[in-house]
DNA sequence: CTGTTAGCGCATTCAG
DNA sequence: CTGAATGCGCTAACAG
């Protein structure tokens, strides 16, 4: 009877995936103290626990992640939605959620809407019927992102979304305090001498919808200031949820310099429609900071190597993930139904050549770690 | 007795996750029925698919994908695998073959390996565990992971690689000809009367393991140009396997720069070291091209947008992806022991203006999508 | 310390 | 066209 057995499971195993029951009869105990030298549960002898132990080495056996999840009812993968993974913001923060994570036993599995609302629906229901352990979720809202979002928190699923507005009810949130970064980068400009600033990132009818751009505004107001809508520009509909390139701050700058009365200075949404708005300076011989001074946001990696430099604002972006983690882990671990929790970390401006000369030698200085550097790679594939 | 049974599954779905079974009792169909709806497989009639869909959408049944991969033992789910996911030639290649195979009814998970090999490790085996249909894996070849793979693909998992030089036994590929565009972009700078080419991204060292290292030297051969080891300018033991950013460019430009004889022309390993070597050069009051032309690889989207321009190389990453996406199909629905495949394809040289001064305008024609301006997104997260 | 029993939720197989 | 039985691979809960 042992013969047969050992018979029938070791043809088996060498064609697909040996079992935990294939193991245990090669190693003559039963699939049960198998289970407990893999998970380290449970006392098993040290003398048997080396037997089985080699034969999982030898077999090369993984367990079947699919039945384990079906049978503990748990699992320990989280699922990440980002809306797109060239956005450096994105990015950062899920290799903090990913590696927050890690170091807690889960495993990370990233997912991306590329800005439409059917893509997200597709990937938070994949997240969800893989029975993950938590999702992060930091893409823009939409109200079929919301509405599916709410639905799993009804079911018990862990979820927490970073970097929005407002979170739907029972669902935790961590973000950042735009408006305050805004605020602070526009007093900056005003206490240069500027009194003629515009915003680039949107038309007067969509850039509402972005605290950092009610945080211009009120800075502005603040100091008396006026924004005429003629100095609100980027695009009028958005490519999709919430975006803005380069190519749109080219355009919008382009706009306001052939302004009868241009700006001054410059608030842009984010640092690659900063980056776009130098271009189109560039090329039309404005010279930056001296004719026009720009500020962007978010701070990415190549915000430092421009020249000038970009003065912008940065978010603790890996300080958000891994308050983002936690708060998952927590509810994961526990607090199913807690009462929900927000927080909001802050901002820093990082000023830099595009807005002041520095007084001596702008160029290494202003390269440094010291310099609000983010700590990820910015390397490209080679 | 169905009383009973009513009672209880009702119950139990109003606390979590209700299955099948239940979906079943509220019908009073059999379970299988219902699975026949859900998979729109075998013969229901139309009055019980539409009870029975009814009761779906109101309790918002979610199948459970473990039950269901285990069960039938597959999955609609493939696994990606990238070094990192702030590098646009990862980002735009899992774009792509995510969106390949979300059109064949497959689900991306997407995993990075931030440069560890333990990390690469432990993604592909969570891969593998939750025994998805298939890999795609875009890191650095490594040791350890190579061993996975080529244990994986014994076991019958599908793995297509992309981006390497060579694939292990077995195991599909797919792969731009780095070297023949590095050739192309050193011809160029030959044809503008460079004699004096420096490669900035490797030292002499560590710089012989990319094929666009040697597409260069050997253009420069070719033309009986000489490459003095002064002129290979860069880190010297890497950071993580095979990375070179923004400051490694930056760093060996100013070497280069001060060297007694230093170069009129620099071929750089990728955008982002052409990117760093060039604030180097604004830095230093080097004109470029005037002073010193200066060639990239990969074409990242802000390529186009620095003064001057990047001439650079751009890969058909979009298609690498529908390429690889179209391997994995292959195997997944098949062809499991077909012969290994492999596929390369054409780079291609964009030319701009850190290489030759336009005739005229520079600015508005290099921005065009007909120059070369990769498809996807460049926004950042607002 | 080890083994036995039972069943997670679903789909394949075979009977009606 | 519909239903009943069976088991995917694993582990919780109990025995020994």
């Amino acid at each position: 009877m042992r013969e047969g057995n050992d018979v029938k499971t070791t043809a088996r195993a060498n064609q697909r995936h040996p079992t935990l029951v294939d193991i245990a009869a090669l190693a003559n105990v039963a699939p049960m103290t198998v289970s407990r030298v893999i998970n380290g549960s449970g006392y098993v002898s040290l003398k048997m626990r080396e037997k089985v132990q080699r034969i999982i080495d030898k077999l090369e056996y993984h367990p079947n992640a699919l039945a384990r999840g079906l049978k503990s009812q748990r699992s320990h993968v989280i699922g990440i939605l980002v809306p797109d993974i060239l956005n450096p913001f994105a990015a950062e923060l899920a290799g903090s959620i990913q590696e927050a994570m890690l170091v807690r036993g889960y495993t990370a599995f990233l997912s991306t809407t590329e800005q439409s609302t059917k893509r997200e629906h597709a990937a938070l229901s994949a997240f969800f019927d893989h029975r993950v352990a938590g999702i992060a979720v930091a893409t823009v809202e939409t109200a079929s992102g919301n509405e599916a979002l709410e639905r799993f928190t009804r079911r018990g699923m862990p979820i927490v979304v970073v970097g929005r507005n407002a979170a739907p009810v029972g669902i935790d949130r961590v973000t950042a305090d735009h408006w305050q970064g805004a605020y602070d980068a526009v007093e900056h400009l005003i206490s240069l001498g500027h009194k003629r600033i515009a915003y680039i990132g949107g038309s007067p009818r969509t850039a509402g919808r972005l605290r950092r751009f009610h945080g211009f505004l009120e800075a502005m107001h603040a100091h008396g200031l006026g924004v005429p809508e003629e100095l609100i520009a980027g695009p009028n509909h958005e490519s999709g949820p919430g975006y803005s390139k380069q190519a749109d701050g080219y355009e919008a700058m382009k706009r306001l310099l052939s302004l009868p009365h241009p700006p001054t200075a410059i608030f842009a949404r984010n640092d690659f429609t900063a980056l776009g708005a130098m271009s189109a300076a560039r090329d039309s011989g404005v010279s930056i900071p001296g004719d026009i001074a720009i500020v962007g946001f978010d701070n990415v990696p190549q915000s430092a190597f421009t020249t000038p430099p970009l003065t912008t604002v940065a978010q603790p972006t890996a300080q958000q993930g891994r308050e983002a983690a936690a708060m998952l882990l927590d509810r994961i671990e526990g607090g199913a139904d807690r009462e929900q929790r927000e927080i909001c970390l802050e901002c820093q401006l990082i000023v830099r050549g595009s807005t002041v000369v520095p007084a001596v030698m702008p160029a290494a200085r202003d390269r440094g770690q010291a310099q609000g550097l983010p700590a990820t790679s910015d390397g490209a594939h080679a």
